[in-house]
DNA sequence: CTCTTTTTTTCGAATCATTCCATAATACAC
DNA sequence: GTGTATTATGGAATGATTCGAAAAAAAGAG
């Protein structure tokens, strides 16, 4: 059994293809929009409909399977959630990069938790750089 | 010369009324969103138009004068920039907070910088909790 | 102060994204 | 296989955001 449907079946989800489709797509790390994903899916199921894509993120995203990425474009990103991560866009080409925790974040957040007395559920961070390795500038 | 008339000037925008009560009630930290804007702004100038509260806000952000909150909570809010912060959010009661950098945040981003071989514009932070001191749980 | 230019505001219409709804299809447990 | 609950689908409905044209107002010059 592969491990989205595993995935899916441990959050209570019947395993679609549909919602594989969704999950394989996310899984190349492209932190896809909604209309990217239906773009996607479409050529290899093409009787794949837009609500659908909807309806899928939102449930992935209620599981906490699936999480949304602002980076202020306008649009809504989408990432797998499979561990704690943060992001780095790109100002010039929009490319989104995963960067996991390190020691100097989780210090941080205990610093908030010390000093403002609050537990952090947590972090959603996205730092922009002006260029990147991508746009080579 | 009122404050916010001299920081429209300097940024080559005209301070014409509707803008300065926008950046007045910005002024109030309460993380506004578009509709709370615009029902709080008529009732001081009955006239003003939903389409004005879109565009002075598309305007402002274009000049670094007003950031973005996205919270997840589906509607977007925002927040006059006028010194670095990052954003804690209640899960439970939705009050969102304003918190300066620190120490903590600051090494951070060296980090990331050094680690990573970039130069971080901007940091876009929101710490999650479940409650605060507002919804005392 | 008045004139001129440019920007901004306003209102309604148009557009675009997202959600809803009813029906058909499918996954999964037994 | 059969039955039941969940999910997928397409189109219609909704709701938010943008657009466009005309009127109003700000800033600057004389």
């Amino acid at each position: 059994m592969s491990d989205f449907v595993h995935l899916l079946k441990t959050k209570d989800l019947k395993a679609t293809p549909q919602r594989i489709c969704v999950l394989r797509e996310l899984e190349k790390k492209n932190h896809p929009t909604i209309e990217h994903l239906y773009d996607a899916l479409r050529k290899e199921n093409p009787s794949m409909s837009l609500a659908t894509v909807y309806k899928n993120i939102a449930t992935l995203k209620e599981k906490g399977i699936v999480i949304e990425v602002n980076i202020s474009d306008g649009k809504m990103h989408y990432d797998i959630y499979s561990h704690p991560h943060v992001h780095l866009v790109c100002q010039n080409c929009g490319v989104i990069q995963d960067i996991d925790y390190d020691d100097a974040l989780v210090a941080y957040q205990h610093s908030l938790e010390t000093h403002k007395g609050i537990k952090v559920g947590r972090l959603d961070l996205i730092a922009t750089i002006e260029s990147c390795s991508f746009c080579k500038k």
